[in-house]
Formats: structure tokens, C-alpha cells, sequence
DNA sequence: TCTGGGGTCCTAGGACCC
DNA sequence: TCTGGGGTCCTAGGACCC
């Protein structure tokens, strides 16, 4: 038996249950029990929803982006704990440190996940690895999805998940995948499988074998061939080492009441802004659209954007954009949230 | 229990110019 | 005066993800 010849493989590295894992790091006497960590840690509170939560809370029916009061009367005995985005910055920090210290390219998607490209004869290997030295130096568990692009790798890791390794390539991503519903391929939604489904198309195999004109006639050009090589198991191949350079920066803002004077919703506007061009400034970033978010008491939810005259990162310039795009909008009606994005000149 | 916050990318269609 | 087509810029909105 001669080892196997090293080749490309993209591992996808995500941390099991990571805001409640942080917290049960600082909080061990809650190991074992259920954890939700979400707004301030009130289940009381209105308007604030679950951002995490552990998997004993998850085995009471308790998900993310569920309400919080809806998750204190599915599980009235959990812990609710704020959410501290500083301490899951610390923590991600670490991990994905831990990530490039292997030596090889490292691509980074949010708190909880990354990419690693490797050229080695056995991924399996690395990914013990990779899950061992995390464990090790974080306490933290993670899974880790092995294949040859992005997109498989991430769906190798939901096999894996919770603690563990999973590798799909062609060799066994049909046989996996071919009956399963389209919407488990990732980057596939409710509306794409709705459309889909119109389509006579339901499963991952009837996608793989449609027709490319078909698809990109109702998809796009673009949309449609991406559909069918996703199905076919294909995807993004390149992992970049590259920081990531945002495109834009938003703050938006549910409000406890929704606001029916026009001075409250200026002040909120002018907070927003200010507070999104902190961070851009931060970043030694320039602004060139503003966009303003608002969403009315009946959920109805409207975005609009304008060009600034010239690239910018004038406050009162951004401010007084940012008014003029709200002024653009009805408001006639009470305003549950209002949000504010500016997008930035590429770098 | 009414439904958070932070992002990215794609497509369609109008305006405008040549 | 009318018509057609190509290209670019801009905004709206859809869709999806964590």
C-alpha cells in the first residue's frame, strides 16, 4: 500500500456552538445545561433575539434568531447570558492564529469559520490535527469539513458537525447528496428551491442533470450555471491569505418603541451614521454611497442609496447625506427600525 | 413570542450618450 | 425626423449567509 500522492484539498474549520462555547469556557459550572446568549441577557426583553445558543438549549427547540421570549418559554430553565462581542473577537483571534501557525493559506469567514488550503497527501489528518491543537490551546471544539472547494467543504462539515471530520468528494458526494433537497446545498434558499420546484426540480440530482438553458433562462446567465455546478458538487477552489477588505459598514437599530416623531427618527439617522464612520475612519476607509434603511411597524422594509458628490469621509457630509436619503422615504407610518450603511471606495 | 444585526453578490431596468 | 443598437452609470430589490 503506497501513500497517496499529496493534491489540493479546502478544509472548512467551524467552531461547534462558538458564542456559547466561549461563555462556557468562563462559566464552566454551566457545562452540560442549556445556554442561550443573545441581547442583554434579559428573556424579558422584547425585540432581541437569540444570537446562540448550546446544544442542550438547541435540543428544546431553541435556534438562533429565535425571539428570546419564545426561547424562555421553550426552555425556562436555560441561562441567559449577554452577548460580549469583544470577548468572541479575543477568541476567534486566537483560533484563527492557531489556524496560520500550520503554515498554510488561512481564509477567514467571520467569528466562528475558516478556510485552509493545503497540498498534503492526507486532510484527515490535518484536520485532527487542526482540531487537536484548537482544543488544546482554546478549549474550544470545532468540526471540519474536508473537500477540494468551498462550497463542499461546508457542506462535508454539517456531516461532521458536532466534533468531527467529514470528506466529500466526487467519489461520494452523489451517492450523499443526490436525494437530498436542493436547499441543502449551500448558497440555495427557500425562494431558489421555490423556483426550482416550479421547474420540476427538488433534489440535488435532478439539479446536477438539468438542462443549463433551462436554468439560465430563469436564473440568469451567471445564477443559473453556478446552480448546476454547485449540485455537481463543484464551487469556489481558491483560498486567499488576503485580509478581506469590506465593501461597506451598516449599523442598524430595532427600536424598543417604534418612533413616529420625524425629529426622533433624524436623531436616530444622525447616530447611526456617526457611528458607522467611526468604524470606516477606523479602518482608514473613504465613503462614496450612503444608504438608509427603513422598516415601518408593519415589517415592511425599504433600502435607499445615493452617490455622495465625491468620495468622503466628512462627518457632516455623511450626516447630512444620510438625512437627505431618509428624506426620500414616506414616513408615514411608525418606523420599528432604521438603519444606516455607507459603502466604500475600494481600496 | 410577532419577526436582530452585519454582511455580500447578482439582476433588472431606466437614464443618458454615442 | 425617425429608428436601432451598444455601452455605461445608477438605483431598486432580491436572495442568501452567518
Amino acid at each position: 500500500m503506497t501513500a497517496p500522492p499529496a493534491r489540493d484539498w479546502v478544509l472548512h474549520v467551524d467552531l461547534d456552538q462558538f458564542l456559547a462555547s466561549v461563555e462556557l469556557r468562563r462559566h464552566p459550572e454551566l457545562v452540560g445545561l442549556p445556554l442561550i446568549v443573545g441581547g442583554s441577557g434579559d428573556p424579558t426583553e422584547p425585540r432581541k433575539v437569540v444570537t446562540c445558543a448550546s446544544y442542550e438549549a438547541r435540543g428544546f427547540g431553541v435556534h438562533a434568531g429565535m425571539p428570546l421570549r419564545s426561547a424562555a418559554r421553550k426552555c425556562p430553565d436555560a441561562t441567559f447570558l449577554p452577548s460580549d462581542p469583544p470577548a468572541y473577537d479575543e477568541a476567534s483571534d486566537q483560533v484563527m492564529g492557531l489556524l496560520r501557525d500550520l503554515g498554510h493559506p488561512v481564509e477567514v469567514w467571520g467569528w466562528d469559520e475558516a478556510y485552509v488550503g493545503a497540498r498534503v497527501a492526507d486532510p484527515v489528518e490535518l484536520a485532527e490535527r487542526i482540531r487537536t491543537v484548537i482544543a488544546a490551546e482554546t478549549g474550544l471544539v470545532c468540526s471540519v469539513g474536508i473537500s477540494d472547494n468551498k462550497q463542499r467543504a461546508k457542506v462535508a462539515t454539517g456531516f461532521g458537525k458536532p466534533d468531527g471530520v467529514y470528506t466529500l468528494t466526487d467519489a461520494n458526494w452523489m451517492e450523499q447528496m443526490g436525494a437530498r433537497p436542493v436547499e441543502a446545498l449551500w448558497g440555495v434558499g427557500p425562494k431558489t428551491t421555490k423556483k426550482l420546484a416550479a421547474l420540476g426540480i427538488t433534489t440535488v440530482r435532478e439539479l446536477a442533470s438539468a438542462d443549463a438553458e433551462l436554468l439560465t433562462a430563469t436564473f440568469g446567465p451567471r445564477t443559473g450555471l453556478w446552480l448546476l455546478l454547485l449540485a455537481k458538487g463543484g464551487g469556489d477552489t481558491t483560498v486567499s491569505a488576503e485580509p478581506w477588505i469590506p465593501r461597506s459598514r451598516s449599523h442598524v437599530m430595532t427600536f424598543p418603541r417604534d418612533l413616529t416623531e420625524r425629529a426622533d427618527m433624524d436623531a436616530a439617522i444622525v447616530d447611526l451614521a456617526r457611528h458607522a464612520l467611526t468604524d470606516v475612519v477606523a479602518q482608514s476607509r473613504i465613503v462614496t454611497r450612503v444608504a438608509v434603511t427603513v422598516r415601518t411597524n408593519t415589517f415592511y422594509t425599504r433600502t435607499k442609496i445615493r452617490k455622495l458628490d465625491e468620495p468622503t469621509v466628512a462627518g457632516e457630509v455623511i450626516t447630512a447625506a444620510a438625512l437627505r436619503v431618509l428624506d426620500l422615504f414616506e414616513l408615514d407610518r411608525p418606523v420599528r427600525l432604521l438603519g444606516v450603511r455607507l459603502e466604500l471606495a475600494p481600496i
